[in-house]
DNA sequence: GCACGAAATGTTATCGGTAACATTAAAAAT
DNA sequence: ATTTTTAATGTTACCGATAACATTTCGTGC
């Protein structure tokens, strides 16, 4: 590597002082013609740029914001990563992405980075810092020295800090009613592991809403089990056989849409015909739903709206000292496609 | 917010020099306990941590390598972005993602913040970059002032930095032949945009190794389309209805995933079985290939072994001063499904 | 009790850039 | 031509952390 230029650097070959380059790079007015483009063709040599750090220390920004959240290979993350990026760079931030592991405690030398290049702010998102394990709790304690934090997830523990969340409610109450108004009685539901608050959070909400509506609430009808294609494959299998053929569900709702895709398989493994033998529900509306057979109804979340609320809401709590919590819920959208025979009408079920 | 605590209020509150908290900081061996149990509480009491941006001066490393890539909505590059992490990780380097547009150049200003932001080096990844459209020399010309460069995508211009790719000859040839072998005569591409080079350079191979096989190589068997798996279906329907019945191809071979995940449910929708009817084979071998129906074979690039060469070259060229380009090539693999009925044996076809 | 070496701690220049302030050069007014 | 005003440019302290170097404190031996 060639010896990086500096700011003196510039200026020596210009044969000018840094206070000329700096108003040269910033565009002031108060330059000559002649001086300015001399400076520039030096700049343009070396294709010279103020180093951020020097100017991180002497304005105090780092311009940044740190987003963390469990590996990106979900498309869920995906979009909030995407939204995130987009709305941090119309404000002048940009978003730096720090993934972690699914079901693990936050590193605390993550934390510490965070600190060390002093993040304007910092997002969590996922569903499982809602549990104590995370240690979601400590890790805002020693962030909230430098920074604020937000975090996108349900609220299981009420923590001081900018929260947006998905309505649970209408999360587990869109899919059961539609399938209900269908027609349907047995319904199931194949979920993330019960281990987490915020998933069995999830699966209580969907027990309430049975009972609601009069359904049986069957525990054989509530698989515990992973977050991943693989996982609904093995949930939906281990349901069905542990269950007389009678007794099967006519409907099940999965956790999200990559355990929808699993037990799609399973179920056409096991010689049923969807959705005429069993109708499905995914959640997160992932790009590949409209492309399932058939393609699958699931709930959206608007991962994008709770993402540029956190984004607003941080850069607010920057700027002003914003010194009381903030709490947003946003409702989900149920998208019909045809895996619970929707468009093919009513058809009654017992 | 609460003032940032810099190394000089914790000195000052400890009753110590900076050097003293510096030294308590690293772990330096020459501090009494009782001092250095004083300023840990200190610094515990604050959660701080020394400003990386002030290190990044006092060193000259930032110890960060950026990510350039399109949007990592597309699976292929999520893979990209997570290997990278990982690999950065393991070297005491933090990966940063910084995302582009698809089809268009690479914008001045990005390239000025990597300069700015003094990263350690950069990788650029996506197929588009070999064209001149992107603009990939001039970001490359600049970049080269400040930090090492290193480009995921196949070499169409000749670039004077760390080059790797993937063998686009096997890229074709092992889904023409398999297809060959398995008895498919009429073999279609439904493709990326033919604007860039390098898609219309697997075109192009997919092509030749057609003729090598002495098969028709009828540009009606070649549509052009986009990335997605609108695309996809768009593509599939302009050539099957472009063509009598007798003339159609028996196999397809999509550009990537999506696009067959799309040209999968147009064909279904066109009254289709697969793979009896229509044998589709995809490339980048994403997650839902096991998951489609019928399950997709597709062409798997190695994204994550090509990610690391390039993050470990990287390194490489940063430390020592190789000056000489790089250049690394990794061979595809073919990964078998049902989606041209492999599994399902050997079946003439004319 | 003093000298000496080692251990502990402090002082300061430096990294790259900025902005307030100081100075010089050029243009305008007398 | 000289003063006044304004424009152009330079000087310097500072941001936070570090490391080389300087200094102080301590323990040990005599």
């Amino acid at each position: 590597m060639p010896k990086k230029a500096t700011i003196y650097d510039i200026a020596r070959e210009a044969g000018v002082s840094t206070a000329t380059v700096t108003r040269v790079v910033r565009g002031d007015s108060n330059v000559r013609d002649a001086t300015r483009e001399k400076v520039q063709r030096v700049i343009d040599a070396h294709a010279y740029a103020p180093s951020a750090s020097a100017q991180h220390l002497e304005h105090g920004q780092s311009k940044t914001l740190a987003i963390v959240m469990p590996a990106v290979i979900n498309p869920y993350f995906t979009r909030i990563y995407n939204e995130a990026y987009k709305e941090a760079e119309a404000h002048g931030y940009f978003a730096w992405l720090f993934q972690i592991q699914e079901n693990k405690p936050i590193p605390r030398e993550l934390v510490d980075e965070l600190i060390r290049r002093r993040m304007d702010g910092v997002i969590f998102a996922g569903g499982i810092w809602s549990t104590e394990r995370s240690g979601l709790a400590d890790a805002l304690e020693r962030l909230r020295h430098y920074m604020p934090v937000a975090i996108i997830c349900p609220p299981t523990v009420k923590l001081d800090c900018i929260c947006i969340h998905s309505d649970l409610v209408s999360c587990s109450r869109l899919p059961v009613r539609h399938l209900h108004a269908l027609g349907h009685r047995r319904i199931a539901f194949i979920g993330g592991s019960m281990q987490f608050r915020d998933t069995s959070k999830r699966g209580e909400n969907f027990l309430e809403e049975l009972r609601a509506l009069d359904l049986p609430d069957d525990p054989a009808y509530h698989v515990d089990a992973g977050y991943d294609a693989e996982s609904g494959e093995r949930a939906v299998l281990r349901m069905l056989t542990g269950l007389e053929r009678r007794r099967w569900p006519t409907a099940i709702i999965a956790f999200n849409d990559q355990m929808a895709l699993g037990a799609i398989k399973q179920l056409k493994q096991m010689g049923l015909h969807l959705p005429d033998d069993m109708a499905i529900i995914g959640c997160d509306n992932q790009f590949f739903c409209p492309y399932t057979d058939p393609p699958l109804t699931s709930v959206d979340l608007h991962p994008e709206e709770m993402t540029q609320s956190a984004v607003r809401e941080l850069l607010v709590a920057r700027e002003g000292n914003r010194t009381q919590s903030f709490s947003m819920m946003r409702e989900a959208t149920l998208i019909v496609r045809e895996s619970c025979g929707a468009k093919l009408g009513y058809r009654k079920r017992t």
